[in-house]
DNA sequence: GCGATATAGTTGACATGGAAACTATATTCC
DNA sequence: GGAATATAGTTTCCATGTCAACTATATCGC
């Protein structure tokens, strides 16, 4: 029975350097104090209206349980705020604090660096035709953000 | 200050992807019993001589702590052996039992299908452009698999 | 040949995320 | 309006990985 080498699959390709990409991520903004993870709940509250954390989870591909960890981290960080909505006694918002609103423009930096030093050497063109195949697989395969809990 | 979209990373899409076609493919591969580590281990394992925990966790991008924990699990499943090296006192090899040598094709199968369901829609083009872009990435960064403990 | 150091592997403490149970509040339908 | 059910969020338990300490053995430099 045949079986393929590992390097056959594109999704071995895609899996290594998106670790790389992340890891070095992880490293730059470990210096901030914060994770991947944090950076992506940051990034989605800026600008953006108080959020329930369900919310969150959908778009983040996180369970609500995580979220509910993560947001407690962020807390803790004095990032983010929690208020109680005022229509429903379950719900919650989750908000930037004046500190998380300006570690984002931050963050943001570190992640614009590190997506240039990994892929800035690629053509326009490698680009466009990575970044459009991606995206046409997420469409046509209706990939949400993972976990559905 | 300006905070580019998440989305105009591409970053961004290599990590969306491939913790999908990761997801589907550990999905896959639960029905045989193992998990995503335990088939790149077995893989790695497959047509080779028996091989240090050291050197797999060089490989896979392990810690050795990790392959440790990981060289048991696969152990209690009776899918490797352990033997200890007879020049060296410390050392030890593992290598796959029948049942893991068995197991391998079934895998690889799956991790065929796997990329097929996910790639298959691209153009030989395409693929080839994204596998070419990766792999020049690896080379020209020098990347390893990752930890270096 | 022996003390210092390096290396192989294991282990324990910690972090983070999923799954499912749990609490509290809302909604639906009779 | 009240029982059944759905929904928001939290919590507990488990899996799996890192990091760093630890044990045992090798090797190096003198």
């Amino acid at each position: 029975m045949p079986v393929s080498d590992l390097s056959a699959h594109l999704g071995y390709w895609l899996r290594f350097v998106s670790n790389h990409v992340s890891l070095a991520f992880a490293r730059k903004v470990e210096g901030r104090g914060v994770t991947v993870a944090e950076w992506v709940l940051l990034r989605m509250l800026h600008g953006a209206e108080p959020t329930a954390p369900s919310r969150l989870a959908d778009r983040l591909g996180l369970t609500r349980g995580a979220v509910s960890k993560l947001a407690d981290r962020l807390l803790a960080k004095g990032l983010i705020v929690r208020a109680a909505s005022e229509s429903d006694g379950r719900a919650h918002t989750l908000a930037l604090t004046p500190e998380g609103a300006a570690l984002v423009p931050v963050l943001a930096a570190l992640a614009d660096e590190n997506d240039a030093e990994f892929f800035a050497d690629l053509t326009a063109d490698e680009r466009a035709v990575i970044a459009g195949a991606l995206r046409r697989i997420v469409e046509k395969r209706g990939l949400r953000a993972v976990p559905v809990d």
